[in-house]
DNA sequence: ATGTATCCTGTAGTTACTACAGAAGCAAGC
DNA sequence: GCTTGCTTCTGTAGTAACTACAGGATACAT
């Protein structure tokens, strides 16, 4: 079980077949080895990679994010405090991001209470997105 | 001042040029009159559409969800309560991406509030991205 | 007449994928 | 040995909502 084909690899990950392949044209999974036929085949530290990446994106990273950081293992010249500086960055980046939505939701809710929810073309909530 | 160039409309709804075109290329909004040079000419009500786009992608509405809205609102077929369920139902939608982003972090401080800011290489933040 | 601000069309780039089309390989059953 | 069906391959185009040009025409002030 050392070696294994993209399904595989899709399947032990979640990560869909053309995005595997998508990451690779980014440079962000290494160019892998390719059987005779020109199949690739991965191991398990693509597997480890992989799950790093899906991980990260789950947390909100984007693609730029995960290589800066991916860069920075490859390279072994991290600190964890430089890491700790990365991860509260984003944290503070998703803090703004609700707070945003937060606002977002109190309008949309206060518009949706003024409505009458009357039969009848004639809405606060329409009238109120006209105005300047 | 019954009239207006595209870059007087963009002024006074803070919408940039080229998206007014791209909105005019997406029908969002309604293909202008032309001067005899072929110059878009825009009057009062163009002012008052862009601004309901502007107000409503501010709020996270999607072009398609604004699309429906202003085809209601352009048929005059709509009714109060329709427009009460749409909003609510944006609404609920933000809400569960608030849920999300809390849930990221809440992740992401708890990975912090781990790491020991070290400067040597081995943070446990990288350690637990790793994990399966 | 000249300068500069505005406008035009058309195309390509952005992000992170997803969805094919069309060809080839691989494994199993008959 | 052949067929069937699954997997994989490359390459391209589509998605959302813009943004950023290039290269040319027009409008207006001096």
């Amino acid at each position: 079980m050392k070696t294994q084909a993209i399904g595989e690899l899709s399947r032990k990950t979640g990560v869909h077949i053309e995005t595997i392949r998508y990451y690779e044209r980014e440079g962000i999974l290494p160019t892998p080895m390719r059987s005779p036929a020109g199949r690739r085949i991965y191991g398990d530290e693509d597997v480890r990679r992989l799950n790093f990446i899906h991980k990260c994106r789950g947390l909100g990273c984007t693609l730029k994010e995960i290589n800066s950081l991916l860069s920075l293992v490859d390279s072994g010249e991290f600190t964890c405090k430089e890491v700790h500086e990365l991860t509260i960055h984003h944290a503070e980046q998703i803090t703004e991001k609700i707070v945003d939505l937060k606002k977002m939701e109190g309008v949309l809710q206060e518009m949706a209470a003024q409505c009458n929810q009357g039969n009848v073309p004639q809405c606060p909530i329409i009238d109120s997105l006209f105005d300047a």
